[in-house]
DNA sequence: CTTGACTCCGTACTTAGGTACGGAGTGTAT
DNA sequence: ATACACTCCGTACCTAAGTACGGAGTCAAG
C-alpha cells in the first residue's frame, strides 16, 4: 500500500498544499507559530497537521485578528490542568470582544443601507446624509422621510 | 453667539479632542484622509468637522478596516451626479462583505463557546476538542451531542 | 556525473500605520 | 521683551507581516 506517508513533505509542499508562500512558512516558524519540524538531512519535514495550522491562521487573520491572536487560538489547545482555566477566561474574553465587534458592524451595514439607497435613489441629487453625523449620532442616520426637501 | 468660534483649532486642539497624536494628524493629512487645512501664519486651522472625521476613521479602524477603507467610505460623500450610482454599488459591495464577516465570527464564537465550556469543565482533563479539525469541520466543533442551539 | 529543481540561511527590502527628533519660527503670559 | 509652549518641516525610526535575494548544499533523473 502507500510506502511513503503522505505525512511527510517538504516545506514547497507545504507551501503549496497550504495556499502560502516558502519564506511566509519559515516567518511563521521563526514567530513560533509552527513549532520546529523534524529535518532530514537538514531539510524541514512537515505534517498533514501544519497544512491545518497554516489555514487555520491564514482564516482567522482573515477575520481580522493578527498573527498574534492567532497563536493565543493555537494555544489554547494547549490546555492542562494548569493552564485550562484561565485559557477558559481568555476564550470568554475573546467572545466578547467579538460579540461586540459584531454589534459594530451590524450598525455599520445599517447605516450603508440606508446610505445606498438615499444615493442609489437620489441619482444627480446630493445625498442629505453625512456619513459624519450618522457617525456622531451612533449610526442613526439619514432619515428616509425626508425625501421632498 | 459666541464671539469666538470654537471652529478654529490648532493641530495641538484637534489632536487633544480627537484623542490622537499631532503627528498622525500630519500624517493623514499626507495620505489624504484630512484635506489640506486653512493657514494661519503658517499653523494650520482646524474645524469641528475634523475631529468629527478623525474619531469616524479611528473607529472604522477598530472595525478592521485600513486607512484606505476608511478614504472610500469618507469619499462617499462626494456623492454627486457623476458618482452616486457607483458609490451606491460600492456601498452594497462593502455591505455584502461586511455581512459575510459578521457569518464568520458568529462561527467562531460558536466555536469559542463550546470550547470555553469544554476547557473549563473538564478542569484536569484534557479537552475532547481540537480547534484545528473544528476549522476543518466549518467550526462545527466538538462533542456534537450538543444541547439543541 | 552532470543538470536542474529544491532547500538552506541570513540579510535586506516592502507596505501600512504610525512615532520620534531636531532646529527653526510663532504666539502669549508675565 | 523674554521665557516658554506650541507649531513648522523633513527625515528617521518603529512594529507587523511578509517578500525577495544570493550563494551554498542536496536530491533525483537522465
Amino acid at each position: 500500500m502507500g510506502s511513503i506517508q503522505s505525512d511527510q513533505m517538504t516545506i514547497g509542499t507545504l507551501a503549496k498544499r497550504a495556499g502560502v508562500g516558502v519564506e511566509t512558512i519559515r516567518f511563521y516558524q521563526r514567530k513560533g507559530l509552527l513549532h520546529e519540524p523534524v529535518r532530514q538531512a537538514g531539510f524541514r519535514k512537515y505534517s498533514d497537521d501544519d497544512v491545518k495550522r497554516i489555514r487555520f491562521v491564514k482564516r482567522v487573520q482573515e477575520l481580522g485578528f493578527t498573527l498574534k491572536d492567532a497563536q493565543e487560538l493555537l494555544d489554547l489547545q494547549l490546555c492542562n490542568e494548569e493552564t485550562c482555566p484561565r485559557l477558559a477566561e481568555a476564550c470568554k474574553d475573546k467572545i466578547v470582544e467579538i460579540e461586540q465587534k459584531i454589534t459594530d458592524l451590524k450598525q455599520m451595514i445599517g447605516m450603508l443601507r440606508k446610505f445606498s439607497q438615499t444615493c442609489g435613489n437620489h441619482g444627480p441629487r446630493q445625498t442629505q446624509c453625512s456619513l459624519l453625523d450618522c457617525f456622531e449620532n451612533n449610526w442613526e442616520c439619514c432619515d428616509t422621510s425626508r425625501e421632498g426637501e
